[in-house]
DNA sequence: ACGTGATTACTACATCGTGTAGAAATCACG
DNA sequence: CGTGATTTCTACACGATGTAGTAATCACGT
């Protein structure tokens, strides 16, 4: 599973917004905080051992991007949780007690094609 | 929030199985490890302090339960997860593009009535 | 009221994940 | 081939978790 820290996710963040890939250096930049590259670099490569990121190594700064999109992340996340429910329906069913009508009707057009 | 490490999960999992209040020692024997009552007085302490586990301090030995059930707390983690997720529909919607049509099915009812 | 066994509280330590970065190795360009 | 940029390796602090010993506290029987 994929539980992040906060600079993990900060990373992630940067590279689930902007499409394009991104540098070391660049994601030290656009992070707001002032870190060491090496910082970032470590964080990186773990995200990479997690399967959150690709790194592109032929290239020299290799450039980093984001494995699945957020959402595609998100839905994973879901599931993850879901799996531990015990009863899958239930969870479901409460779930949708709890959300807002207008997100209700979304679901239900979802639903009917 | 609430990430629970192995141990504290499994003592949950007993909490939310059984529906009534577990002492300590309880707790020990149903976990099949063979650990010390004060590593098991230790982890409910914790999910106690993290808000999973209340304890009736009245009696002598306290008695554990469960403040949410399984399916309740799961929910909760659902919607933390949906918190982080940036764009909440097109997460619903890749998320319902992948339940299998049993469980599709059961939605839709539930958001019939 | 008191001792004693059961229960709980306090303290401690190892391990692991994460944030953080220096030092060393490696690369590519002039 | 040297040199600046980049990457890798190593290190350490800190918090969460698993684990348990020791000390404090409680309640019951006599």
């Amino acid at each position: 599973m994929a539980t992040l820290g906060g600079l993990e996710r900060s990373v992630m963040s940067l590279l689930w917004d902007g499409a394009e890939s991104l540098s070391a250096n660049e994601v030290r930049d656009r992070l707001g905080e002032d870190l060491a590259v090496t910082t970032v670099l470590t964080v990186l490569s773990r995200l990479e051992r997690k399967d959150m990121v690709r790194r592109e190594r032929s290239t020299r700064p290799h450039r980093y991007t984001a494995v699945a999109s957020r959402e595609e992340h998100t839905v994973e996340m879901l599931n993850e949780v879901l799996g531990t429910a015990g009863d899958r329906e239930a969870v479901l069913a409460r779930f949708i007690g709890g959300i807002p009508d207008s997100e209700a009707a979304a679901l239900r057009r979802l639903l009917q094609k």
